[in-house]
This record gives structure tokens, sequence and C-alpha cells, in this order.
DNA sequence: CGTGTTTGACCAGCGC
DNA sequence: GCGCTGGTCAAACACG
């Protein structure tokens, strides 16, 4: 059992033009705060699940960080207490991303992306591409390279990116049909942090049980 | 022996 | 056109 502090510290979205306004929502899951939080009811998340199912939501705690569909958390969380769900999520941060014109979970202000000369690098990376997955990246305060998402990944390839001291690693999800990629390296200017960058979206559900994601 | 990782080679996009 | 760079491939390797 690892006793490594996770904490999403900052994040960023890269839009695609010939898409919606994406809202991201991000915040803190205050201590003395039930769940849902901030007037995020189970009713309103039933909604969220149903018109945006395979939403991304990743939730980082004190050890882990869980990498959700809206639907996933749903259907889990629709059996448990809200005695019960309080206490699975104290302390846990909550990160959303929506492709609609409203989003239930964006509560807070989105801040600006890393540094002017990062984004610029990540916009030189994505007009690169052909095929243009939606992607997101965050950066956590962590001692481990990869943090456990709830889903399998193998590792295809690393790279030292000039300017950095840290490798870069490349990781596809395993499942079948599943061309979701992540990459996961070390910010140049605080080695203390880990940006990991995922790009397209999953077609089935975390390899974990959010049971194993959310327990203490 | 099967599975996952490492690592050098290769490829493609971009700037000059 | 050429060099640089990031991303991917795949053979070799490690490990249970």
């Amino acid at each position: 059992m690892s006793t490594t502090s996770h904490s999403i510290v900052h994040h960023s979205l890269f839009e695609e033009q010939d898409q919606m306004p994406t809202q991201i929502g991000f915040f803190p899951f205050p201590t003395n705060l039930t769940f849902p939080p901030l007037g995020c009811h189970q009713s309103s998340l039933k909604a969220f699940s149903s018109i945006a199912p395979s939403s991304s939501l990743v939730i980082s705690q004190q050890d882990s960080v869980s990498n959700l569909t809206a639907e996933t958390l749903f259907s889990t969380t629709a059996q448990k207490s809200r005695e019960d769900l309080t206490s699975s999520f104290r302390g846990a941060q909550f990160l959303s991303l929506h492709r609609l014109s409203v989003n239930p979970w964006a509560l807070g202000e989105v801040a600006d992306c890393f540094s002017s000369k990062r984004t610029t690098k990540m916009k030189k990376i994505k007009a690169r591409r052909k095929v243009r997955e939606p992607r997101f990246c965050f950066k956590t305060m962590s001692d481990m390279d990869e943090l456990d998402d709830g889903y399998k990944w193998r590792k295809y390839g690393q790279k030292v990116v000039k300017g950095t001291h840290h490798p870069r690693s490349y990781y596809r999800c395993i499942q079948d049909n599943c061309r979701v990629k992540k990459r996961v390296e070390r910010f140049a200017e605080d080695p203390r942090m880990v940006i990991t960058t995922y790009e397209g979206r999953h077609v089935h559900s975390p390899s974990n049980d959010l049971e194993d994601s959310i327990s203490t």
C-alpha cells in the first residue's frame, strides 16, 4: 500500500475547433459537505449520466486517482447511502469534462493552461495529428509516475523530450477496440508534479470496481 | 512460455 | 530540401 499523496493541482483541455464548447469542472470536495457536492444532487447526477454517459470524471484521493465515466459513477453510487458516499469521497477532488452547453459539474473556475511556452508546444503537437481525439491533461503532485486510474495500460514507448530531464512515457489501453492513449511525464519546472495526458475516450468501463478506487 | 517493458530505429510533421 | 523533434514500432529482454 502506497503512502503517496496525490493532488490535482492543474488541468487543461485541448479543444477541437469543430466541436461544441466544452466546460470543465474542477473542485475540491470539502470535508464538511455531503455527496454529491455543492448542490449537484443525485437527480442531476442521473441526468448527467443519461445525457453524457461516457463523460470522463477524474476523482483524486489520498492514495489513488480514478478515471470514471458519469454512467459508472451513477450506477455505483445509486446503491449507496448518502452517509457512505460522504465518507467515501471525503477529501477527494473532482475533475470532469462535458461536451454540452451546460455542465452540471462545472462548478469551479477553469484555470489557465500551464505556461505559455508549454501551451504553444501542445498546440504544435495537436496540429500535427491527422486524427484528433479529445484530449485533456492534469498535473498531480505525486511521487509515483503512473497513477492508478482504474484502467489497464500497456507501455509502448518512452522518450526524453528536449529541454526536460525526465522521460515521457507512452501508454495504450489494453482493452480490445479501445484506442485511448495516455502520456505521463514529470513537469519540467517542478519535478514533484506529474503531467498525465489522456487522448480519446474509453469504450468500456474501468477494469477496477469503483469500490476499489474509492476505498481508503 | 506468456506477458509486459525497454530501447534503438524509423517515420512524419514542422520550421528554416 | 534538410534537419530537428515527437510519436510509434518492434525486436530484444526481463520476469513470474
